[in-house]
RNA sequence: GCCUCGAUAGCUUAGUAGGUAGAGCGCGGGAUUCGUAAUCCCGAGGCCGCGGGUUCAAUUCCCGCUCGAGGCUCCA
């Protein structure tokens, strides 16, 4: 629900023709004027018709502190559909404003509520003083929950071998922790330019924003596509490696199932919905909802524990502000790897979280990306875990941000988050570990302990990547970062094309084909500028294509066995035979994923998304 | 969500003090067969984001919307 509230000298109106949705009034109700006014300019929203009392209670609770506030002498209820653009059932508003009507004058408010549905004139003067004008969002929700939230503040330390030193007292000799600290302290300063990573998504013919979808919603093109691909194989590999079951589970979740929806709660005004006749549904914001929901209907024991299971989520739906929306950065729709580890208690679970600090360091070494760090807990926690928690800090070789909450808030106790820092000196939040100690109990998921006794887990969350589409963000933030120091490129294992190959004349055509056939034979991701251009040209082209390596074929590479390779990386060139060549490659792309590259391997016949 | 700014060919953009528009890249055709960051010539391609208003006339001015960029979070 909307409110506007105008504490006013006076408010006049007078109805002058009816819509179809008319309430049906008395001639004295025509018109009406009132004096000391508190103006309550009303419209009822969609989503207030799923807990009608809970709006009407909140209203009313938001309304009377005002009214004592100003000092009004009444209020007037007036529906005023202007002031959203999705507004609820007539009749559902009726009734709304008939309660809050009611409720008011309950609490010996003297109230009058002007009609519904009809075209009125009015005239309102508004008093001019610092609390006359209003403006509020009404939900169903709790107001305390709110006001928690408002509470105490957290603490914020660097934590360094061991040591506790406020931040503004800490000689930061990295640059990006210092920004992260700034950051989340709420004091950097912000240029107001777009993150380079944007312009070099299109330009690479990665992604794009798709404007027929809701904003926050890409197309992804085969390079991308490709892209995306390796990191998911690879996030596969690395977890299932360390014992992980891949599930796959539904997208959506129906929130008549009370867990669900207590946990869909905790995620407040950013779920995204997705309204039906009968059911209200939720698009999942992460995987937790299918992970518990397979984990509540299995049977555990101790002997299965810890259990970890595994699901990449194409796509997770989080309703991010409109102006928040960016990029790769921040988006509507994306994919997440989500490992969940069920823990027989505490302890386990602080082993299992060491473990998945290692695999969160090594994605940001895989990925060549400096993460800085996060630490955070409960000020309840951090007292009884001090040793394990300077202990895993200590994991990371150098300093962390440390935050000590007053009191938990949410499903956690305790959590990381390792950030990657962007060009415009922003953290990009990539991968994540957290202790829930909620879940367990509200998905009722139990297993049956040693002494045969029934007990609820200790549950971790973990994403080692963090959203593919971060990892993305961060490669190509990173490019525009070091700029100045080399070419940009993506790591070789990622480059869609890793080997280019250039035939000067179409007499070298067969032989540049043969040996791009060889290279595909070896899993070497290559193609051919078959282009009737000149040679200028096509390394320009390969170079803006960030291609690692270039080999020219003219009338010198038909008559001897080695090959001139452009390696982009050091601007050098160097002979070479195939073999080299291919090796060279896969010592580069050392043990990561391959996958073929699905497009022509003439670059004549490729489609320029 | 709010505020500010923007939207012209597939892309990057110039321009019109109101009289329906040019360029580069890319694309198609032709010539060139060439050794390391753009070969030359020709051609096609535009409801000047969408809807409304003002006007004899709107891509241009005004309003609304959509999309994008940056910032902001009850403060005017």
């Amino acid at each position: 629900m909307r409110v506007l509230l105008i504490h006013s000298d006076y408010l006049k109106y007078q109805t002058k023709s009816k819509t179809k949705i008319a309430e049906k009034i008395d001639d004295e109700k025509k018109k009406g004027s009132f004096e000391n006014s508190l103006v309550a300019f009303t419209a009822v929203e969609k989503e207030d018709e799923a807990d009608m009392q809970g709006v009407v209670e909140n209203a009313v609770k938001e309304i009377a502190d005002v009214f004592s506030k100003v000092g009004a002498e009444n209020v007037v209820v007036y529906p005023y559909a202007h002031l959203s653009s999705s507004l609820s059932s007539p009749d559902a508003a009726k009734k709304i404003l008939i309660e809050i009507e009611s409720e008011l004058a309950e609490m010996d408010i003297k109230v009058a509520r002007v009609p519904f549905g009809w075209y009125k004139s009015f005239e309102v003067s508004c008093k001019g003083h610092p609390l006359s004008e209003l403006s509020r969002t009404i939900t169903s929700q709790k107001t305390e929950e709110k006001e928690k939230e408002k509470g105490e503040e957290s603490k914020w330390y660097i934590l360094d071998e061991g040591q506790l030193i406020a931040p503004e007292e800490f000689d930061f000799y990295n640059k990006d922790l210092e920004q992260l600290t700034k950051y989340e302290l709420g004091k950097s300063e912000s240029s107001g330019e777009e993150p380079p990573h944007v312009k070099l998504m299109k330009e690479k013919g990665l992604a794009d924003y798709e404007p027929s979808a809701d904003v926050g919603h890409l197309r992804w093109y085969p390079k991308g596509r490709l892209i995306r691909d390796l990191l998911a194989d690879y996030v596969y590999l690395l977890v299932t490696k360390e014992g992980a079951m891949p599930v796959e589970t539904p997208i959506m979740y129906d929130l008549a199932d009370d867990a669900i929806r207590v946990h869909a709660e905790k995620f407040g005004e950013r779920q995204y919905r997705l309204g039906h006749k009968k059911k209200e549904l939720m698009l999942r914001y992460a995987c937790c909802f299918g992970a518990f929901r397979v984990l509540s209907d299995s049977f555990l024991t101790w002997k299965n524990l810890p259990a970890r299971i595994y699901e990449l989520s194409t796509y997770s739906f989080r309703m991010e502000k409109k102006g928040e929306v960016v990029g790769l950065k921040r988006l509507r729709g994306f994919t997440m790897p989500d490992l969940h580890t069920v823990c027989r208690d505490l302890g386990q679970s602080l082993v299992e979280f060491d473990r998945q600090i290692d695999l969160c360091m090594r994605t940001g070494e895989d990925f060549n990306v400096n993460y800085e760090v996060i630490f955070r807990a409960t000020k309840d926690f951090y007292d009884e875990y001090k040793e394990w928690m300077h202990a895993s800090a200590q994991k990371i070789g150098k300093p962390v941000l440390l935050e000590i909450l007053p009191e938990r808030k949410n499903y956690w106790i305790s959590k990381m988050d390792f950030a990657a820092i962007d060009y415009l000196g922003r953290p990009i939040e990539n991968p994540t570990v957290q202790i829930d100690v909620e879940s367990g109990e509200r998905f009722d998921i139990t297993f049956l302990e040693e002494n045969e006794q029934e007990d609820y887990p200790i549950i971790l969350h973990c994403s080692p990547t963090g959203s593919i589409e971060r990892v993305i963000c961060s490669l190509l933030e990173k490019t525009a970062v070091e700029m100045d120091e080399k070419p940009p490129m993506l790591p070789v294992w990622l480059s869609p094309t890793q080997v280019r190959i250039l035939p000067i004349a179409e007499r070298h055509m067969d032989y540049a084909l043969e040996l791009a056939r060889e290279l595909k034979d070896h899993n070497v991701r290559v193609d051919v500028d078959d282009r009737p251009e000149r040679v200028g040209k096509k390394i320009r082209n390969a170079a803006t294509d960030w291609v690692p390596y270039v080999a020219v074929i003219g009338d010198n590479e038909l008559e001897s066995e080695e090959l001139t390779i452009n390696i982009r990386e050091t601007q050098e060139k160097q002979a070479m035979t195939r073999e080299d060549l291919v090796k060279l490659v896969k010592q580069e792309t050392n043990e990561m994923p391959f996958r073929a590259l699905p497009l022509p391997l003439k670059l004549s016949e490729r489609i320029n998304f």
